[in-house]
DNA sequence: TTGCAATTCAAACACTTGTATGAAACTATC
DNA sequence: GATAGTTTCATACAAGTGTTTGAATTGCAA
């Protein structure tokens, strides 16, 4: 195993060279470059340049996806297997928010790294991403429970929609602070939190009939 | 100008396999061979390959802007200066989402170029992206109408929720099939429409304290 | 037809990329 | 301190990229 200290130094300069630049204009050779560090040595630790994004990547969301199943755990024992829907929620977008938003000055490069990860979307960061479902159907199931009325089509929407606001404030934050002129703070990362979930729980325990019959005659209207 | 019939070979090919196969391998020589035309004829034509992209992409997101536009205009003119909110958000995600989902067998080039321009996201589509935020401030101003009793906080929030549902929709719609095992069908697109102004108009119409003070027994305990 | 501009073409250019090689340096074990 | 295994290093490789060039061709007007 030996020192290891080559290895560990290429993690934080790609890590943090993806944060700053994105993978799109960072070469192998800005990496080693940064690490002090010869350009052979990624291949001979690492495999190949992909494989080391994909530690990057696993690292991570590891990480995140363990805090998600702590918070969503610890929530249905003290429920007695049954959590309410808005702490299921928490469970399932905090994590993520909470790594990726707050103050720009003190965000971690592990924040960082991981909004890159979310805007650019490269091959082996993309495939990592599809082995999540499994971890999905672990929220899907714990909502369903929480929601035994809701048909499990509502349910997956509504998962959807949550994920969906998470990610996309999380990507888009950049945008909506200059759309909004700084009016949303999205460094108050716990106001943001519970925006998504309250919006999230809404749109989970709104009644029935209006989520699936749109205003039929507004809608022809305009069009 | 000429017979321009090279110009249009090019866009038309580019457009098809950027749909296909990603911006990511898709090569000037692939293009070009597709198109059956010259190497040097893109460069002559669009001046770069980013040019080209450029150009691709702006027309298609004209064309939407457009018709978010024009069904703006015709609900707010109808309502004489002021639209329900539910119309707004329909003229914001309904062309966006019309153009990009539906049956994919069905789906046109374009939609799927679109679709591709929205998961991978290269340099010169992100900077076309930033010029969108005027386009964006027409919606924010016709939901302030719509809505005079809401913070120009709330207003953000929501269109922001709103976009985010809708576009996370369109790049996670694989994801969506299956996870929900083909429950959720895609296919429908006036139903995701509808599902995404539905809790879209919820956000910005619950009442307001909701949307700020967590349930901060439950959160403070999952921590 | 002649002349001129616009277009097409084959070829090469100039670079960058990730990866492979094989010798050198190091490290720990006996 | 010799040896075997690991790690580092300079260097080269092979392939692919977008772009440029300058000559050939085309189309159209005088």
């Amino acid at each position: 195993m030996a020192s290891d200290h080559t290895r560990s130094a290429i993690l934080a300069a790609a890590e943090r060279l993806y944060a700053d630049r994105g993978f799109g204009d960072v070469t192998l050779r800005d990496i080693v470059a940064a690490a002090s560090v010869n350009l052979a040595a990624v291949n001979y630790h690492f495999g190949s340049k992909d494989e080391l994004i994909a530690e990057l990547f696993v690292t991570r969301s590891i990480a995140t996806n363990r805090e998600r199943l702590r918070e969503l755990k610890a929530a249905e024992e003290q429920g007695g297997g049954r959590a309410p829907i808005e702490v299921i929620l928490h469970a399932l977008v905090g994590p993520t928010l909470r790594g990726c938003l707050g103050p720009e000055n003190q965000r971690s490069t592990a924040a960082r790294f991981m909004i890159r990860a979310s805007i650019e979307s490269v091959p082996p960061i993309r495939r990592i991403k599809n082995r999540e479902i499994d971890h999905l159907r672990k929220f899907a199931g714990a909502m369903r429970r929480a929601l035994p009325d809701r048909s499990d089509v509502d349910i997956y929407w509504g998962l959807n929609f949550a994920l969906a606001m998470a990610h996309h404030t999380i990507r888009e934050s950049e945008r909506l602070t200059k759309l909004s002129e700084g009016k949303c703070d999205l460094d108050d990362v716990e106001d943001v939190i519970a925006r998504v979930v309250s919006v999230a729980t809404m749109a989970l325990t709104a009644g029935r009939n209006e989520a699936k019959a749109p205003p039929r005659a507004l809608a022809r209207d305009a069009r």
